[in-house]
DNA sequence: TTACAATTGTAGCCATGGCAACAAATTTGA
DNA sequence: TCAAATTTGTTGCCATGGCTACAATTGTAA
């Protein structure tokens, strides 16, 4: 995972590598998951507990107890014992852009008449793996069609 | 990863079960991606060995090994010692179903005016991730402008 | 044929992200 | 206050998918 997000990962020349890439960018796929939802939960709740993220992923709490030691390890969530938990300033900068990377998958897939729910469930899947050129695509898509 | 394929996954209701829902998606990605390459490979060149699919996606040959005894456990795959690969009719079935999705999310962001490059990367990442919904959206939109 | 190259198989290691079970700390309510 | 409930931490287990190193088989060329 180091401390490169998606945009930083070099852009594959073989054929290869893009599997490579791909599989690259699911190593990060749950770092962005959570600063988002803890970015979320402060927003929201004020406070971002193990125990909403356990019942917010459907995970056990210990799984999200090894995450956060995890990013914690990398610089993206700080925490002290039984406390609950907060983002550095690098995982705040992560989780602004995944938010709006989001966001615009969610709008762009609502502007081809996707369902609301399924516009969630397939935008939570998708995001991690469009490009910045596809990001600015479906932006430019939206301001036409949105 | 059982024998289900994505379509068959559950809707999901609860707001946790839309990550669950990617996380079996994930589950399935590597079957999906060793089929579609394997069914590729029978068409192109013949057949298909461990040797292809390790340059193929850029990794071991050991990993390769590992994951083809998986895929052959869930009887999506047949293959004798030191002999090259097949798939069953449920694995065929599987890849017809992948590559005909990759093809659609390609020729999709192709006509959004993604550049051929980035347009299969970044299908490589998302085919995995759109659901049936999403799917004949896209379908809908290359009618139109494709 | 027979040695060598290429391919495939196997073993053992690692990190990730699941889990249950138990331990410890904190919060809450009587 | 203090006992109970909740939350958090820890441990140890599992499967997946990476790897290297080494063994075995197959293919090939001299």
């Amino acid at each position: 995972m180091k401390k490169e997000n998606l945009s930083a990962l070099e852009t594959p020349h073989l054929r290869s590598d893009a599997f490579d890439y791909v599989r690259k960018a699911h190593q990060m796929e749950t770092a962005e998951d959570y600063v988002e939802m803890i970015a979320d939960l402060i927003a929201e709740k004020g406070e971002a507990r193990v125990v909403d993220l356990s019942e917010g992923f459907g995970v056990s709490h210990a799984t999200v107890n090894k995450i956060i030691l995890r990013l914690n390890k990398e610089g993206l969530v700080t925490n002290r014992p039984y406390r609950s938990l907060f983002l550095t300033s690098e995982g705040e900068k992560l989780a602004k852009m995944c938010k709006e990377r989001h966001d615009v998958v969610y709008h762009f897939l609502r502007a081809l008449g996707i369902d609301d729910r399924t516009a969630h469930l397939d935008a939570e899947g998708v995001e991690h793996h469009i490009s910045e050129k596809t990001l600015t695509a479906f932006k430019k898509f939206l301001k036409k069609n949105g």
